[in-house]
DNA sequence: CGTCCCGTTGATCCCTATCAAATGTAGTGG
DNA sequence: CCACTACATTTGATAGGGATCAACGGGACG
């Protein structure tokens, strides 16, 4: 089984497979079904029964919340070893949030009840799953003290600095985020707009900080941004204008 | 053991409990510490080592993290029967915000190091934690989508309907939320100042949705709280508008 | 009875949403 | 290869929701 050799090295590695016996990991892989999707396509739906559980394997999701009245919110992104669609394992039957491929990708899925073998076969796989959502909760809890009590351009540039810090690869111009994203993705993590969003890229490129395209951001000055998420308090004057070179 | 003795009944119908055997909860019971809580006395606090859990049995508290600059933001508030510092059990070593009592209030805790031995003796147990956080988690979603989406007012109409939910009381004058609260702390849970909490609460009274005096909220109409929380002016479902041309 | 909190209310200002258009860029099919 | 289309991005103008600044009023408690 081709796919199941590819993915086998990667899926030992993750936090929740790690502390699997490979006995008990084969017998997994068995059961797992691949998931293709090219960009556009959710890998599930807001809404729908929660009957599969995932694994990234390759590319880039995103999961995306929808209000009732139609606006949208991105609760994160998933890279490449993440585990998602996990509903169920926290006795919720439908999926809270959508989850669209933001480029070609490659996940693995299983039957929601398998979730409970996982747990059986292994003491410390809630342990682990506990974790994960532990972090989530965390991240939620930073992202809810940021939209309280920070401005937007503060806020922009920590979404940046995150998506950095998860998906940054370094190149010639900077540091380039590796998926593609737009100005409303942007807008839809920070609560804020895409013309907002949008200002605040165009002023930060004119600066020097950024360089950025059609979904596509660049990042050239960390520590600038840095300074930009750590809050407006600093007083700005007299800042030589000199750029220290790599 | 008075306390514990009192405190069994209580314990016993947890969610987190509920599937412990009688004798696992009673060895449980004898290893945990009475907490007792003044008004403004702290189980712990943001930033200490996360030595113990808690249950809490009597009275309310509430959750707050203090952000770098000394802001602050409420997280929930803890009502009897729920289970609070559970840091460890996410393998966080540290307490991520403080827990303080809003009104005398009674609990019990244990070591951190308990948990694994109520995990070992129960495979629930994990499940059972691992719902509670995800519980948490989507509550931590629904407030960033209504922080990133909604006005103030459908955000305090909306916090005063949770409040209600969670600790509501039916007077003479309407639903009484049980304990001390103050503008500045609903402030706090919806991103906002305490003066706007204030001109919005004056406005409702004034129009007799609610009764508010000293760290005392009474909701009167309900139904009309429920239609702010909706929206501002949301457009009715089932208006006949014609709205396709060919 | 004074003091500390908590709550109320007015005036002002500014950040940022909103409205409106134009420009730019990838992809597609002829 | 180019016209056509769909979608991303940029930028200006404007208005308004709330934050901020500033006082005052009022109940509780020592």
């Amino acid at each position: 089984m081709a796919p199941a050799q590819l993915s086998r090295s990667l899926i030992k590695n993750l936090d929740l497979f790690r502390s699997l016996p490979d006995a008990e990991l084969d017998a997994a892989l068995e059961k797992a079904q691949v998931c293709r999707l090219a960009e556009g396509d959710a890998a599930f739906r807001q809404g729908e029964v929660a009957n599969r559980f995932f694994v990234l394997l390759h590319g880039h999701l995103k999961v995306v919340q929808t209000t009732p009245d139609g606006e949208q919110v991105v609760v994160r992104y998933v890279s490449p070893g993440d585990v998602f669609g996990i509903a169920r394992a926290m006795r919720r039957t439908h999926y809270p949030a959508s989850t669209l491929a933001v480029e070609e990708s490659l996940a693995l899925s299983w039957q929601s009840s398998e979730w409970d073998h996982f747990i059986a076969s292994n003491p410390y796989f809630a342990a682990n799953a506990l974790q994960t959502v532990g972090q989530r909760l965390q991240d939620a809890h930073t992202r809810i003290q940021e939209l309280s009590t920070e401005e937007v351009e503060q806020r922009v540039a920590r979404a940046l600095l995150r998506l950095v810090d998860q998906s940054g690869e370094r190149t010639e111009e900077g540091i380039l985020i590796k998926f593609p994203i737009t100005r409303q993705d942007i807008a839809e993590m920070t609560g804020t707009t895409l013309h907002t969003v949008s200002r605040l890229l165009s002023a930060w490129k004119d600066r020097g900080l950024v360089v950025s395209g059609r979904k596509r951001i660049v990042v050239c000055s960390l520590n600038d941004l840095i300074r930009l998420a750590e809050g407006p308090h600093n007083p700005v004057a007299g800042v030589p204008s000199v750029e220290r070179p790599a």
